[in-house]
DNA sequence: CGTGGGTACTAC
DNA sequence: TAGTACCCACGT
């Protein structure tokens, strides 16, 4: 007999191996996982089909070593997702349906809870039993005889009892140890749900919830929710009702968004178990939570972008919040959206899906309106909380201290004068993006990128944001040998210096990548903001999601122009999104925020329509340019990237790759190719990079033209020197 | 004369 | 990708 097996390695094919007929302990299923010899190694794969002849000669074939489950490791919905996705995203199928399994059992570790070691009293055990002075051991006997379904030793010690003192127990006859695995805790559970009351919900919340408890089987939504409009509470609503069906809800995350209070807010409602998938988890958690979701005991599992892949035993519901994240979309290896397989995942299970947002993916507002999702919308701010009022701060011939002007700094005297917070966004970490010559106008660049180094001062270092290389600062211009180096342009450490400058009596918190490398550092500065003082937040990226300061009610924007001219098509979406999501960060209802944008564009469209209108009409804006130059979401795009390390390689390859393709397969009609070009930034890491763009009407004759050029390159010797990768929706250019 | 970086090749 | 084999340019 024949087993073909999907094995993880790159190579975009299966591997077919014997299996012994005579010592069959295991009856071979697809979907079970098997131990087999590769090479040199031993790999642990997927059987996908049994089969009674190969086409690979008899004498290459190797016997399987393993078969390592009994049953299917997941359900055969969750399987031929992950073999769909393999497909869909041009990727090989053993690398991709590893993604479907946790580490251990890619591993080939057993699929079993982790046995714990619990310990109970012993029938007829009572303290009297032991002497009086025994103190310790009578406390611990007490402890246990509270348990009486079994406690951890852990736990015991957690409850102040000597655990030490456990085997003189044993050896009294009194307490014994036995081996547990955790089964279908809770699985039955669809009363007494709730641990707090629902909150009310009127007019725009009622409406939606009435919409999503209408639905049965697969129906997706799009809840398109202004921030402080109470998405949560519709998800917590909608999530109530599929636990009080029996049924399991899957919600995803961005990857900054899983922080404590999320959690916090899940698990205070209900009173089943809440299960978490978040990157602090050891491999055996891991398990555990995967075990306990596949056996339908985890009733809310609560995970980023992988936890798409989570098997469910009864699903209900699956929700995306900030649909738009870029998180969802794996920028290496396999690269899938967990939004888009979040679709088609709830199609297969013929559940609801609501995809929630307050500046959704243009993508997602498509589908809305061309009715392909019910669109749901909360305009309106839960207990009449005002809009952040917003205001472009026109710095043409202004003079910036640090990037900040004089009117921001008089306001932000207001604010904190008046006893509030204060928060500046700037998108650039370091303390300066680039150290130049004031002799020749040298800037110090990255040997190993097209990039300039930035300046840090907290330590002293140039560091290169693109391949991580760090340098000392040098003393002189390697150009000319002049000393006088200055820094030019400001990161959030230059500006926090500027801003201790002027407020030297309020905390200065700099929230950046750098600045909450240590665990507790963010912990710490939380700590400092939710006390309610007067201070000033500075910071990235990271200030705009997860957390929310309702004391701030200043939001400034430092360069709100940094992505109005990006090469990417995608910068005015992202840049709307990222000035919504900060200002949607700050105020409450008793301190309306005030948001300011400081910029030398002013009387930008985008600008305008942003802060006088409404995302809605933003993006309608946005989507006319989109639909006039035939740009996703009115095409579909893939790229194939190249990377050498020699420069032209990775452009050649493309070129023939291209080439080649168009020579052995007819073009599919609406299939447009456009390159291939350097990268724009074309070397980074000390590789040179190119890619190929690849534009079409449809999605079949995209992929139908990608299989031809899949082809090509497995064939192309080339494909040696230059490492090329295919990315099916991508969401940036570079 | 080691060794380490680049390159080529194979996996049922 | 990962493991290996092989070659050539180095540095001591």
């Amino acid at each position: 007999m024949i087993v073909r097996i999907a094995l993880p390695t790159p190579l975009h094919r299966l591997f077919d191996y014997l299996l012994p007929l005579t010592p069959v302990e295991q009856e071979p299923q697809p979907g079970c996982r098997v131990r087999v010899p590769f090479g040199n190694r031993e790999l642990v794969g997927l059987i996908m089909e049994v089969s009674e002849s190969s086409d690979v000669p008899r004498n290459k074939l190797k016997p399987v070593h393993e078969i390592l489950d009994s049953e299917p490791v997941v359900d055969p919905t969750l399987f031929k997702l992950g073999q769909w996705a393999a497909r869909y995203y041009q990727h090989p199928m053993g690398d991709a349906l590893s993604h479907l399994l946790p580490v251990l059992l890619r591993q080939g570790k057993p699929a079993e809870f982790a046995h714990a070691e619990l310990w109970r009293a012993v029938d007829g055990a009572t303290v009297d039993k032991l002497s009086s002075s025994a103190h310790r051991q009578r406390e611990l006997l007490e402890l246990l005889l509270e348990h009486p379904a079994g406690i951890s030793a852990d736990a015991l010690r957690a409850e102040g009892g000597q655990t030490p003192l456990l085997k003189t127990l044993a050896e009294k006859g009194l307490a014994e140890s036995f081996e547990h695995r955790p089964t279908q805790l809770h699985a039955d559970l669809t009363e007494d749900l709730l641990n707090e009351p629902a909150l009310p919900v009127h007019g725009e919340q009622a409406d939606a919830l009435e919409a999503i408890y209408a639905a049965s089987g697969f129906t997706p939504f799009l809840l398109y929710g202004v921030t402080g409009s109470g998405k949560t509470e519709i998800y917590l609503q909608a999530i109530e009702k599929t636990l009080a069906a029996g049924k399991q809800a899957l919600v995803l995350v961005p990857e900054i968004g899983l922080t404590p209070q999320t959690l916090g807010r899940f698990r205070a409602r209900f009173r089943v178990p809440v299960h978490a998938l978040h990157s602090n988890l050891s491999d055996r958690e891991r398990l555990d939570t995967w075990l306990h979701a596949r056996v339908g005991s985890a009733r809310i599992i609560i995970g980023t972008r992988s936890a798409i892949f989570t098997p469910m035993k009864n699903p209900g519901l699956i929700i995306v919040d900030e649909e738009h994240d870029g998180s969802f979309k794996q920028q290496d290896g396999f690269r899938y959206h967990a939004r888009d397989l979040a679709l088609v995942r709830a199609s297969r299970e013929d559940v609801p899906v609501i995809l929630g947002s307050a500046t959704p993916a243009l993508e997602t507002l498509h589908n809305a309106h061309s009715g392909r999702y019910q669109l749901l919308k909360l305009t309106q701010r839960a207990g009449n909380a005002k809009a952040p009022r917003f205001e472009l701060l026109d710095i043409r011939q202004q003079p910036l201290e640090a990037g900040l002007s004089d009117e921001l700094i008089r306001r932000i005297h207001q604010h904190l004068g008046s006893g509030t917070q204060v928060m500046l966004f700037l998108n650039r970490r370091g303390f300066s993006p680039s150290l130049i010559c004031n002799n020749c106008g040298t800037v110090v660049d990255c040997t190993r990128c097209d990039a300039h180094m930035t300046l840090h001062r907290n330590p002293p270092h140039l560091h290169c944001h693109h391949c991580d290389r760090q340098t000392p600062i040098p003393r002189a211009c390697s150009h000319c040998g002049s000393t006088e180096l200055k820094p030019l342009g400001i990161g959030t450490e230059r500006a926090e210096d500027a801003l201790q400058k002027h407020f030297p009596d309020v905390p200065i918190l700099r929230v950046d990548r750098d600045s909450t490398s240590r665990k507790s550092a963010l912990e710490t500065m939380m700590a400092v903001v939710h006390s309610g003082e007067p201070c000033i937040l500075v910071g990235t990226q990271m200030l705009a999601k997860g957390h929310h300061f309702p004391k701030v009610t200043l939001v400034a924007i430092l360069d709100a122009d940094a992505g109005l001219f990006s090469a990417d098509f995608r910068g005015m979406e992202k840049t709307a999104q990222l000035i919504l999501q900060v200002a949607g960060r700050a105020g409450r209802a008793d301190h309306p925020g005030e948001v300011v944008l400081q910029t030398l564009h002013a009387e930008h469209p985008m600008l305008q329509t942003l802060i006088g209108s409404d995302y809605l009409h933003f993006a309608q804006q946005e989507m006319k340019l989109r639909y006039a130059a035939a740009l996703p979401p009115f095409a579909h795009h893939a790229i194939v990237r190249g990377e050498a390390s020699r420069q032209g390689w990775a452009e050649q390859f493309l070129q023939e790759l291209d080439q080649s393709a168009r020579t052995q397969v007819q073009m599919p009609e609406g299939v447009q190719v456009i390159g291939p070009f350097p990268s724009p930034m074309e070397k980074r890491g000390g590789l040179f990079r190119a890619q190929l763009l690849i534009s079409a009407k449809t999605r079949p004759a995209l992929h139908a033209w990608l299989g031809a050029l899949i082809r090509q390159a497995e064939a192309d010797p080339q494909g040696r020197r230059v490492r090329w990768t295919l990315d099916v929706d991508p969401i940036d250019n570079y």
